[in-house]
DNA sequence: CTCCAGATATTGACATTGACAACATATGGC
DNA sequence: GCCATATGTTGTCAATGTCAATATCTGGAG
């Protein structure tokens, strides 16, 4: 990995690692400009190359932002397993732990929550993304201890389906500002994440 | 509002009524070819006018996303005040009626809606796009019957997250395919509809 | 060790777009 | 009737995504 010198001086025509470089400066330009200032080309001057160098390791603007979402994701199954384990005492095996962690990574990284969940510019065939968004389904889909009689399928995916949207919507809405009213009515010493915990603690799905 | 003739062989210079055209003409493009695909030059095509023309009425490409979002929560008002007076009988004052209606409005104009719900484009000091906002949000939160006893600030505040985010997030999800794993594993007759019946029929919000 | 095929990076070009300036034309109030 | 203003056009510029052509490096076959 180690090329002795010639590293600081003229830098080396071959960056070594640009997809890597390439990777952490457009999760860098995402969070601190916004999604509509990641470009190839904003990409390819924050790792000093040339404007055409993310080509070969991308393909197109989709090929970096689905490598991106990727990164995203397999931040986000870590997190969400963390607090499985950690949260792990509760009824529901580690369900409002895991739903506080979903809205924290989307508040610890809002414009890249919003790149995962946004298809319109992903591609979901590349492996990475697809293999990292099969990781996090799996570790989403590890909520919520299984019922001691059997439930009829449609009954399962509904509760299923019921807590994904409940924190999925909650971090969109509070993404968007949408709940900025609602906080702001609330004591002056309460905020996203005491909504976020009512929420939870006001919320059944035992129809 | 009709100049006798002159309207059918030269066009005349000024077009009358462009911005209601541009606005039509967006959104259709909208939903035909997705939200890349809406360029201010791309709605000045389709009006037939010059592709410098559309400024006047909205500034810039922000504006014209602004109005256009705007008109789609005017719709989007009305669909769901129109759910509640219809839904009424039932128990919590067309709750779920209304939860079906904020579906059907994201299936029916899935790019307006995400149009609608992505701030990141929007520009909502817009006098037009606030006012529609508000409209939207008082529709919403006229939801759910007032409780016999008032409840404390932040329980209420839950209740309202609560729903709100379980059928945004449901539509979300939705929109986004994310969803499509589960829906294809239920009984083949059934689809999104039915999981959304469950969903809403499975959650209750009296924590 | 040599050499070359492929991977990696650069340069240059082109069409598209948003934005702006300068100018043309129509409209309505006085 | 006349002009201030709204509305529309043409021309231009910088930025971007994408492609083609070219340059440089790397590793393995011989």
């Amino acid at each position: 990995m180690d090329h002795s010198e010639a590293t600081a001086v003229a830098r080396p025509y071959h960056h070594g690692d640009l997809k890597t470089a390439l990777l952490t400066q457009a999760e860098a330009i995402l969070e601190r400009d916004g999604i509509q200032a990641l470009t190839l080309r904003a990409a390819a001057r924050a790792a000093g190359v040339s404007h055409a160098a993310p080509a070969n390791h991308f393909g197109d603007l989709t090929g970096l932002l689905s490598e991106l979402a990727a990164v995203g994701f397999i931040r986000f199954s870590a997190m969400l397993t963390a607090a499985r384990a950690t949260g792990g005492g509760g009824q529901p095996s580690g369900s409002r732990a895991m739903g506080q962690a979903y809205v924290t990574f989307a508040r610890t990284y809002p414009n890249l929550f919003i790149l995962m969940f946004r298809g319109e510019r992903l591609d979901t065939t590349r492996p990475a993304l697809r293999d990292a968004m099969d990781a996090a389904a799996q570790a989403l889909r590890s909520v919520g201890a299984p019922p001691a009689v059997p439930l009829p399928p449609l009954q399962a995916a509904a509760r299923a389906a019921a807590r994904w949207s409940l924190v999925h919507g909650f971090a969109m809405l509070l993404l968007d500002g949408r709940l900025a009213g609602m906080i702001g009515s609330l004591s002056p010493n309460e905020d996203a994440d005491d909504l976020l915990d009512a929420v939870l603690a006001v919320t059944r799905f035992d129809g």
